[in-house]
DNA sequence: CTCTTTGGATTACAAGTGTAATACAAATAT
DNA sequence: ATATTTGTATTACACTTGTAATCCAAAGAG
């Protein structure tokens, strides 16, 4: 039941604000992202609002504001974003994409060591 | 110079039949996604017109018919959205990514082995 | 009590996408 | 020479996305 609706590139810069915190205004997020970005109020709030209404969050009614918090966890976004993406590109193989990045990406020697405890913690 | 133009969902799909051989006309492109998709003829000639159009593929002609291929390398656009898409969902580090990966999926002993085989033979 | 501000709801609008159908010209069949 | 087929070019159309602006009601200012 609990399918992960889409996330557009805008809405996730969104929600990384509602993930790192939240509740939230939609004054503060509006805040929180004019560093990041350059979207205009109206611009976050429409994204809020398209958020809302697909069902990826929810929100509060303090006083007269709307306090918005996620519905779907970063975890299963990412996880179904980093499914998807596989599927298209890759055919959902996790391997030939390991190796090509390693052929395009320049890992440390701390780093390639580090991956490798990672697959070592796995296998027990 | 070389930008690589954006390739979508639909038309991934008819590059990856250039990709695997080309240069091929527009019935051999709908012939061969006939078993992998459900487009009609129609549908799969405006995806080849508009990869024309974006410079993601030219043609020759031959008798009346026109033979696709590839002018940008699958290893390029594949880099090219496994960096949009490290960017998007994970800020651009590889290794969250391959951390959340192990989480999620159940990798073959054999398959461990392997990667860590492929780490190896990047340390050399 | 009216005027202005402010936040939320509704509307806008162009470009991109999925998914084709129609129009047209050349080749082929009759 | 026409009628039909076939491949290409043009057009269609709704939905999504980026990027807001306008409308409206409630709250606060005077």
């Amino acid at each position: 039941m609990n399918t992960i609706p889409h996330i557009t590139d805008a809405e996730w810069e969104v929600m990384k604000e509602l993930w790192n915190k939240s509740p939230r205004t939609a004054n503060e997020v509006i805040e929180a992202l004019q560093d990041r970005t350059d979207w205009k109020p109206k611009t976050i709030r429409t994204l809020l609002n398209r958020l809302n209404q697909k069902g990826a969050v929810s929100f509060l009614q303090e006083d007269r504001v709307y306090a918005y918090y996620p519905l779907v966890s970063e975890d299963e976004c990412v996880r179904a974003e980093t499914r998807s993406f596989l599927k298209r590109i890759y055919g959902g193989a996790f391997k030939p994409m390991f190796v090509n990045f390693l052929k395009d990406e320049q890992l440390s020697e701390e780093e390639i060591r580090e991956l490798k405890r990672l697959l070592d913690d796995k296998t027990k």
